[in-house]
DNA sequence: TAACTATATGCGCATATACTCATTCACTAG
DNA sequence: CTAGTGAATGAGTATATGCGCATATAGTTA
């Protein structure tokens, strides 16, 4: 009953949040919050970025409804507000790592032919 | 043992696959693909594109190791290669149905307070 | 009030990429 | 060989977006 064709506007969703995920940068924000929540500083620190760089991406994945903001004092703390994210990324990295493992093994005169 | 900051190389290859999946165009292809093997030019039909750009875009997925190519005669049939796509545009589908329940919600006095 | 700090944002540049059109390539049939 | 068909590709254009620099905003402290 599920996986008929999608709608336009609901490929256009999907293709929406794959795309947010498409940055190093911002992947490797969401890596260094995968801890818990950070206030930007800590991530500008973390990640080596420059400081408006790390907030244009903290709020292209804020809007993105991945990450939530809260003020404090003078500091914003970001946090991951959708943890499937995560199982993303390990699905992505176990298709990586299979086929990379393929592709090196055409190398390796172990067990071939 | 899993999960340990992933390398920059690491992060530009996942990265990379997420902007391959981030155009709606590929996305119908691979949802025109769920169902098997098919020629280009049923694809072309099939997601109402052009061409050239449905070829274009085939060899984006191909070059990603999402698809396979097969040349028989004249045609060329497409089919997926990686199936654990299909198992990440679920988990993104189901991240954005609860999301979009819940702002819906907020509409909807129903239970709600 | 002014000075200081942590974030956010406006602007411009450079690059990436999606798209169309025309052409070329690969293959088949006559 | 030539003609015809399906697919790929080169060129050009338009748009999107990542980045750095400078500045603005919000909040704190004196």
């Amino acid at each position: 009953m599920k996986n008929r064709p999608l709608s336009d506007d609901a490929l256009a969703l999907v293709a929406r949040r794959f795309a947010v995920l498409s940055e190093p940068m911002r992947l490797r924000l969401l890596q260094a919050l995968a801890g818990g929540e950070k206030p930007v500083n800590a991530l500008v620190e973390l990640t080596g970025g420059t400081q408006a760089n790390v907030s244009r991406h903290l709020q292209t994945l804020t809007e993105a409804h991945l990450l939530k903001r809260r003020k404090e004092g003078l500091q914003v703390f970001y946090a991951v507000a959708d943890p499937s994210i995560f199982q993303l990324c390990e699905l992505v990295c176990g298709s990586l790592e299979k086929r990379l493992a393929q592709q090196a093994e055409a190398f390796e005169p172990k067990s071939g032919r």
